[in-house]
DNA sequence: GCTAGCACTCGTTCCCGCCGAGTGCTAACG
DNA sequence: CGTTAGCACTCGGCGGGAACGAGTGCTAGC
């Protein structure tokens, strides 16, 4: 039903392939990589399958205890130089085992990877989870974080959609004091927005009413440059209202202000990699979006799965980690990314199918809720 | 202007006296306590201080060298060895050393700390990053959480004013989809409610505007269990709205399901305390409102901050931490709580004053917000 | 082509001794 | 009588060294 092989890759090639290798031939330069034989493919799978668990290199002897593979550790060290020499291992020490390079993961992810789709007992109790609620659709938004993060079991990153050219559905006025009124309005893609404005005479809900009354009619299914050139004909109150309107609007679209929720964090705080070091470095990643701000550019618009692997991402800040994210939302009309963010050596299949079914439960909801 | 005194404690006496305390007397039980001499409260605030700034016990010889005692260290040990058998000290180790106790907080903050208003610095920022935006009280709530944090260096924890009993003031109708539309409700306290209703049976904006205006002046002013009394008499969907509103009036003043924000968590992951632990436990604590939970029972309606230092807190996952909260809002109609939460050694000068500040400047807002 | 054996590397852990900061006590001093 | 100097003692932290174990590359034999 999903084709597994069906995963795009962030960025083509690794920026900086002289970074980590040991002194031997870092190969997969000019050369064309001779394909793997069926023994080393097994052997790179259970080397990534172990060290995803573990998370501490995994050697020769400890592979054929844990694992009926038919060698001898002899043979497993053999294999296990040849494939460090084609760039898919390495050893950070000189005795201690070999781990994955990024080349390993993304040979894995590839190739290795067996049927990525999400268990039937997750996506039935997502499915539940999300029944549960009966909100908005930016309150979905947090919940697929939540939701996100707890089925991959890593930090989950989820932007609301944004919509291409927002086009005005209706709006409210409401009196809060005699000068101060909140200003509702709902979109053709059902996003809702408030905003309070401070009313510039003395004003009642009584004519605050008639005034959103008289104008709804004008300026449904209007986007925000139409509503500016209609302000420029209309008169005080009216001018002032539609003026708010098409800043609100012009809101919706802007994407510097996109808020990235996330979730999950406490799932990566007790890692190994990140324990001695900066938690407070990683709140700092994710808080305020700065994280998404270098990612984002590199996002492909296509409908499926992007995997980002050490140092194929674009940022600095995320070399130590691996990034699966999507797009959510209608094609063209309104959109979102959503995603988890682990260490390099995360579960890829279980993360990438998580995103994947999750992507598709925004995308429907989404769909659901946006008037053509 | 603000008198330092009028802080109350939280806990009346510290629950498990036995606790820490060596082999020595530990005193403070039944004989009053005699009054500190005017050397020993200079020796007390010092070390207090001391210790607030760097974390590390302080001995009798670093504290002559780094302050213009007039003393030399061998009376210094003394005039500890007395304020430790009176139960304001303690050696965590047999040499290293001295640090306050619970009681030594105690006593500071209510003797020994000087003036406690926010410097006029930060009283200027404050207000100039309240003034900045101009949204929703609620969305005041997610930055006066983060200003705290910034102010007082810790983590900040603030809950959304919630009415005693909350009363409508106006709410409006707007379809999204022929069998889905969103209800928006405003109370006298100017709190904002947006609820998605599957709706019963086809319908347009229309029809939906035509019900909402002939129910609104029925129903303004009126509380939750007026509407319910009043959709007894209603038709169909009339009496649907009713229901709708009723439920959501509701919700607003269950206390069960009270969110809180909060901020700054990064201030304190770096510190040493918290440092090999439990990063993962901390963001627990915070996570979900379990925090609140605890605390707000405790809470006083008290106009005043209120301390809360070590095993004073009533929460056993708070006993390592020291609180300091206060309420704000309208006496007896719309109430929140916000405070900090901090290492028992923490500036609480500063806390005081910056939880004090924000309290009166969230009171103000939500009064001015508040129609009578 | 696979495997057993072997010498070697290197990170980890534990132990031990040193150092420094701090303490309580006692005796001397003004 | 309060204050101070001196002293023996305690204890945590740090650094070096030994023992250990997991892993490696290489070579010779099956």
């Amino acid at each position: 039903m999903i084709d597994p092989q069906a995963v795009s890759q962030g960025a083509p090639g690794s920026p900086d392939p002289g970074a980590g290798a040991a002194g031997a031939a870092t190969s997969s330069a000019g050369s064309p990589l001779p394909p793997l034989t069926e023994r080393q493919r097994a052997i790179l799978r259970l080397i990534v399958q172990e060290y995803v668990q573990t998370g501490r290199p995994v050697g020769s002897k400890g592979l054929t205890e844990r694992h009926a593979v038919g060698v001898s550790p002899a043979t497993i060290r053999n294999e296990m130089a040849g494939l460090e020499e084609a760039g898919y291992l390495q050893s950070p020490h000189t005795s201690g085992g070999r781990v994955p390079t990024d080349q390993g993961y993304r040979y894995f992810v590839h190739h290795l990877m067996g049927a990525v789709e999400l268990p039937s007992v997750d996506q039935i109790m997502i499915r539940h989870q999300f029944r549960q609620v009966e909100v908005q659709l930016e309150q979905w938004v947090e919940l697929a974080a939540s939701v996100l993060a707890e089925t991959a079991g890593i930090v989950s990153v989820v932007t609301a959609p944004r919509p291409a050219v927002p086009r005005l559905r209706h709006f409210e006025l409401i009196a809060l004091q005699p000068r101060l009124a909140l200003l509702i309005l709902v979109t053709h893609e059902s996003l809702v927005r408030q905003v309070m404005v401070r009313w510039p005479e003395d004003t009642d809900q009584e004519s605050l009413s008639r005034l959103a009354d008289a104008l709804v009619s004008e300026v449904r299914g209007l986007t925000a440059d139409e509503i500016a050139a209609r302000a420029r004909g209309g008169d005080g109150p009216a001018r002032f209202v539609l003026g708010q309107l098409e800043g609100t609007l012009r809101g919706l679209d802007a994407v510097g202000q996109t808020e990235v929720r996330h979730s999950g964090l406490e799932n990566i705080l007790g890692l190994p990699e990140f324990a001695g070091a900066d938690a407070q470095g990683l709140l700092d990643l994710f808080r305020g979006g700065a994280f998404l701000g270098a990612v984002l550019p590199q996002l492909g618009a296509g409908p499926d799965v992007q995997v980002f692997i050490g140092d194929e991402n674009p940022a600095d800040a995320l070399r130590r980690f691996g990034v699966v994210l999507s797009t959510y939302g209608v094609d063209g009309s309104v959109t979102g990314i959503l995603g988890v963010v682990g260490p390099t050596r995360m579960a890829y299949g279980r993360s990438i199918s998580s995103v994947r079914y999750m992507a598709r439960l925004m995308s429907d909801l989404v769909a659901d809720l946006s008037s053509a």
